[in-house]
DNA sequence: ATTGATTATATGTATAGACATATTTATATT
DNA sequence: AATATAAATATGTCTATACATATAATCAAT
């Protein structure tokens, strides 16, 4: 165990055991450095896993708080398609169902301010039964390539994340009731429960590609584990009932 | 902007650009600190920060890969549900629904392992209405001063935040049919979609508290948004819609 | 060929010191 | 009392250096 590690743990210690509490001023670099007789960068090392893990808060001249824990943090990952399918040990299908041959300029949510796009309907399917259908916006002023690629074979997923880049990400996920082309490819009744994640991702602000994936409620859930502590990386994932 | 950020910014650029596509191998720290200019250890801050956000990968003499991009990675924040409330400008309301006066020593998953058990089930409101069920079993053996909360005033949710260590936990989250007590309590008709979210707190590998929380699918969404390449922490959020 | 020991090397940990910078605290001015 | 100004200080950035350690690559022995 290295020496951040064991000042890491023992700092952990005392915040746990409420011998530092919420609120609480955690002494100085300096002090800490002197108390266990190490560098204050070591110090530093420790300090900034517990802020990474929401444990403190830092501020210039004000110095270091234990926060106030008003809620759970951890690492949520959501691999591409394919990958969440195999990894189940699942024989991964694919299945374009729709692909703008033209070029639309108009989304119903105005997100994309009426830059050139491209729209894919496909489904995901895994040892044959549907599993997501995906419904895309791909914004083909800033990703002209997408124009020459039908997606007859790959998924736009899969197709974007290797070939445009992006900055930022916000995912969202809801509860919805199944109608529609959800209700008809997912093989559901009208009503039933799906798992929806919409995601938009963006290029220095501008949108990319904007993506709702909706999975069949009994099939599928997000599972996220924080072993809160770590200062590697957290192993999330999602898996499949 | 300070140089190691300055580094990030340029390397990020590199990946971003497929200058230094996926699988390819970075050149070594030194390197880089010479081209740049800087020490060693400014470099490694700004791989550091790449490593982070999931875009390198280090080995000790292997050296330093572009990540082959197989998912989309973000902080999930779950604020304790008061806070969730509040924060929409609406007024928190509770009730607590039951509270297990006895000790239960069997739970459905056998997740506790015959360890002793309180039970709660209780109803967070905003503005009045129903937002969230919450069913709870905590583990007294390892939480004693739980058997002398009434649960009438203050959410276990709450309580435990404030009272309890943890070192370890698990998040589910799903689409499921209203039914039973869920429908009753949110007040929605039974097949319903809601949105369930499960956690599983442990200290140590044992388990502390499970506790499954229902919303209903129409007033519900979780939002998280990643500025990939901060180093300092992400701002994801809960909102309803 | 396969196994086992050796060496080389890139990353990882730690130190000590210098300087920068945001804020708080104290002081002086109106 | 309110406001502007200056000083103090804890965190933040960066450098330069030394040594530790995992493991890839090489070479030797079976």
């Amino acid at each position: 165990m290295h020496r951040y590690e064991a000042i890491r743990a023992e700092l952990l210690n005392r915040i746990r055991s409420n011998v530092w509490p919420p609120g609480f001023s955690v002494p100085r670099e300096e002090d800490l450095a002197e108390e266990f007789g190490v560098a204050r960068g070591t110090v530093r090392r420790a300090l900034a896993s517990l802020v990474a893990a929401g444990l403190l808060e830092r501020r210039k001249r004000a110095g270091t708080r234990v926060v106030e824990p008003t809620s759970h943090q951890s690492t949520l990952k959501i691999p591409i398609i394919r990958h969440e399918i195999e990894t189940q040990g699942r024989q991964y299908g694919y299945r374009r169902l729709s692909a703008s041959d033209g070029i639309i300029t108009h989304d119903h949510q105005d997100l994309f301010a009426g830059a050139s796009l491209r729209h894919i309907v496909c489904l995901h399917l895994g040892d044959g039964s549907p599993y997501q259908l995906e419904n895309r916006l791909i914004n083909v002023d800033l990703v002209p390539e997408a124009l020459n690629e039908a997606f007859a074979e790959i998924s736009p997923n899969e197709w974007l994340l290797a070939q445009a880049p992006y900055s930022s990400v916000r995912t969202t996920m809801r509860a919805a009731a199944a109608h529609g082309d959800a209700a008809t490819y997912l093989a559901l009744p009208t009503g039933a429960p799906v798992f929806v994640i919409e995601r938009i991702t963006r290029l220095d602000g501008v949108p990319v590609t904007h993506v709702v994936m909706t999975y069949s409620g009994s099939q599928f859930e997000l599972v996220t584990e924080t072993d809160d502590l770590r200062w590697t990386r957290n192993n999330p994932a999602v898996i499949a009932r």
